[in-house]
DNA sequence: CTGAAAGCGCTTACAG
DNA sequence: CTGAAAGCGCTTACAG
């Protein structure tokens, strides 16, 4: 059978409700009954129900975490367990579980959402990215539940909490870089156009061009769709161009590999012929060949701040919006060479 | 305020009860009650409380899936994105949550597994991985709870539901192979041999060469502890003996990959110098240079079957133990050849 | 410092 | 086919 409170309670000697304040450790219970109760729940083998405690004391110790639909460029991506792992390492310091969703198309994402909003299975949810006009996202703020976003929001980015990369910035730096070491055509190969950050990071690439005074080509930008469908035609349509790129933003490691691969399948080598700065910094990027010059965007911290930002709201209901910058790191490796 | 069922029983004027039985689509009810209920319910935007649902119910439509600790072997390894996703959609399909728990060490996961399990935040548990004495899975078993492995338990395993590949089978299979390409001197660079996977390939591999009437070698098995300690310097001494392998049988490709980089740095070339096998076939392997020869061990059907199973198991509790096995794919690229 | 009582929002025998 | 009532295992004012 089930230990319950009671079950405690009766051998303790006490009443149900001074057990549950064991439980919760309050400072009103003198250290002798603490200690009997606690005797008895260990003798009893006792465990609090999660369930009857959620209900009664509305707050669930759990979180959401949102990831995006698989349809989002590769689910393989690494990206997702390292997040999750800072996430989880603050969460559970602060005796949080995590709950998990994770649907197949939008609508999938929005219904689990709702539902785990609505039906109060979290106290508070993560989202692991951000798209523009979303509707999960939209209907987060106007239930005025408590969540983070790991991204820049699309809307009302003042009135939501945030975690995210400075991408604009990194991005623009990134493609100073390559124009430093004399490339002036430069293309930017990219993830789908509704994230935000592929958004935030083509700004970059254009600043850096307009900044640099190198005309912004329409026919330089590559995206996920495009990639997915058919990525050797999406490198070879660029390669093809009269005036070809003799550089590459891309917004993903494994993006890289991908183009990597079908270049040197097309006799143009890395970086010889044309240099790569990528995103992410894979544990694989330096073990590549040539191994990658990448940006790290210190993927744990951002779901480790995340979590802690989500929490703190949670219990004080009423902090401010904020924003969290994380830092990232320029690694320097071997894809990138001075324009001959 | 947060409409409950009593409101919505008002307001439709029937008793509670039978708002609770339009939830769960009685066919005791009928189809005009629960038209009229229906529609109040929408009007009113309710939404069951799943806290007060499972408590009620006793059960929280929710599963609980564990990740091994991150010490294990790239916790950057696309196979967790890849089976949770199995495990998602099989989750989804039945309208089942999915609590996740990754500990950081093997104590802090026995802690939230027992939590978990004793303090009901879920109806059964996915073990995502077999370690060898594995007390998380003793506790599982011993305490009667309905959970499934990924991969072979280490024991009991005619008590215990699994889903796994044939490792043993497939990894001879591979070994036959390299020794079919006229490779004797075949080395074994696996993962922790706390992990039963680890230990099935390792049998495979020892099979396939005594089969072959080639005796086996201590020096030829490199695993995961010293890999990641000196990923160089594991291979260095493997090269550096008087007898060097020519081919190797690799657990994962991301351990292949770091591995033909260390390789080419010291100028032994894939394959006309060494030829690799390896496991997992991950989405870059096409991509890699060269292009690995790899096993696609399905890791998206591992989870969406131990699922099933598990599902099974928690409506059916009398479900007798059984084992899946996962059919694989030998996907020959181009990291191995003819020895010469 | 501790207890009795009400209540969290549901489900489910039981009765009709 | 529907309802009244008890109960799931906790928490938390309120009272002393």
């Amino acid at each position: 059978m089930i230990v319950t409170i009671k079950d405690v309670a009766k051998k303790a000697n006490v009443a149900p409700s001074t057990v549950s304040r064991v439980i919760a450790n309050s400072p009103r219970i003198s250290e002798k009954t603490k200690k009997k109760v606690r005797e008895v729940m260990e003798e009893l083998g006792y465990h609090p129900n999660f369930q009857a405690r959620s209900l009664a004391a509305k707050s669930t110790q759990a979180i959401g975490v949102i990831m995006p639909n698989s349809a989002y460029y590769a689910f393989q991506n690494p990206f997702f367990p390292e997040v999750l792992r800072g996430i989880s390492t603050s969460a559970h310091d602060n005796k949080y579980g995590i709950y998990l969703s994770t649907g197949s198309t939008e609508d999938e994402i929005y219904n689990e959402v709702t539902s785990m909003v609505l039906g109060r299975r979290v106290d508070g949810v993560i989202l692991l990215y951000s798209r523009i006009n979303d509707k999960t996202m939209n209907f987060l703020q106007s239930s005025n539940f408590p969540f983070v976003v790991v991204g820049r929001p699309d809307e009302h980015d003042e009135r939501i909490s945030y975690v995210d990369n400075d991408n604009i910035f990194i991005t623009k730096q990134v493609t100073n870089y390559l124009i430093d070491l004399g490339h002036q055509n430069i293309a930017f190969v990219g993830g789908s156009t509704d994230f935000v950050v592929t958004v935030d990071r083509l700004n970059g690439y254009k600043l850096a061009l307009k900044d640099a005074g190198i005309s912004f080509k329409k026919e330089y930008m590559v995206f996920e769709d495009f990639i997915k469908e058919n990525g050797r035609k999406a490198i070879e349509s660029l390669m093809n161009l009269n005036d070809p790129p003799t550089a590459l933003v891309t917004q993903d490691d494994l993006i890289a590999y991908e183009m990597i691969s079908h270049l040197e399948d097309m006799g143009i080598r890395v970086p010889q012929d044309i240099s790569i700065v990528s995103f992410n910094n894979l544990m694989l990027s330096e073990h590549s060949k040539p191994p990658l010059t990448s940006i790290d965007i210190c993927i744990y911290q951002l779901g480790f701040e995340a979590t802690k930002c989500l929490l703190e709201k949670i219990s004080i209901p009423d902090t401010l919006p904020k924003r969290i910058t994380i830092p990232t790191k320029f690694i320097e490796r071997k894809s990138c060479e001075q324009k001959k």
